[in-house]
DNA sequence: ACACTGACCTGCGAGC
DNA sequence: TGCTCGCAGGTCAGTG
């Protein structure tokens, strides 16, 4: 599932493929995939060219001549480039014709993915209540005092919640967790300055890490498959049965409403 | 204000 | 073999 590093890799990568490409028409296949008016969106996005291409949190951001494009690709939501002589299948559900002969596809088997028109010179600093990007300097490790000064949610949930820090997910929230020697299930209430740096600072690690190798595992992808937000990562502990640092057994507690994996030994 | 739950979806694997 | 059931996950509305 899409989180950050591979939004990132999607939006550098569309910005190559499709950057100055002119839409002439769309067919939306799925309308509540679309907020709005599905036929309204078709009309309106026909004619518009893809100017510039932008990351907030897990949202990707597409300016166009007259307005803004915001998708969510949520679990499985990818963008594939196709001729259309392609097959499109069951879950392709908006296709957007290119003046260069090819179509954008979207495909999203769960339908959890959203698209939304929004004006033209938007704002997204303050969208959605979502929290400092990872990298930006508002994150740092005061900023995460004051913020879960008063809550006693656990680690995990603290990660997730997307006004904490914009575009962290399940997978890479327990890797974070795991870096920080921090068990996801600890409240936030109780820890320490030294915890309180170590979560910017490995956050921002693992995440630079991440986009650098989805990077590398999209490159890898042949040109017929387009563009996915799929890439594989060396987890440490997410999805694993041994730690790779005591080699003890990795433990799955359901936290926050999600599945954490965290080693009992070297996570306190 | 905070914290937690269910709905949205579909595919897949486990269990019977 | 074929069925049912639970799980996966990001966000948001709803509830306590």
């Amino acid at each position: 599932m899409p989180e950050l590093p591979e939004v990132e890799t999607v939006v550098r990568t569309l910005e190559k493929q499709i950057g100055g490409c002119t839409i002439t028409h769309v067919h939306v296949r799925y309308d509540p995939i679309i907020v709005g008016d599905a036929r309204e969106f078709e009309e309106q996005m026909c004619g518009q060219t893809f100017r510039r291409f932008e990351r907030r949190g897990k949202y990707l951001i597409f300016r166009m001549d007259d307005l803004t494009l915001v998708s969510h690709l949520r679990m499985e939501g990818k963008y594939y480039i196709q001729p259309p002589s392609a097959e499109i299948t069951k879950h392709m559900h908006v296709i957007f014709d290119l003046n260069n002969g090819m179509q954008l596809r979207y495909n999203d088997t769960r339908k959890f993915g959203r698209m939304e028109i929004l004006a033209k010179d938007k704002d997204f600093r303050h969208y959605k209540d979502l929290g400092p990007e990872p990298f930006d300097k508002a994150f740092n490790p005061s900023y995460v005092h004051a913020f879960r000064k008063g809550k006693r949610t656990p680690l995990k949930s603290l990660l997730l919640d997307q006004s904490f820090v914009a575009g962290i997910g399940n997978i890479y929230a327990d890797e974070i967790l795991a870096a920080c020697h921090l068990r996801p299930g600890r409240s936030c209430a109780n820890i320490t300055k030294k915890d309180e740096e170590h979560i910017v600072n490995e956050t921002q690690r693992i995440l630079k890490a991440a986009i650098k190798a989805g990077g590398t595992t999209i490159r890898s992808y042949t040109s017929s498959l387009g563009v996915t937000g799929r890439f594989q990562t060396s987890c440490t502990v997410h999805m694993q049965k041994i730690c790779a640092r005591c080699g003890g057994e990795i433990k799955v507690k359901y936290i926050g409403g999600r599945s954490s994996y965290y080693c009992p030994h070297c996570q306190h």
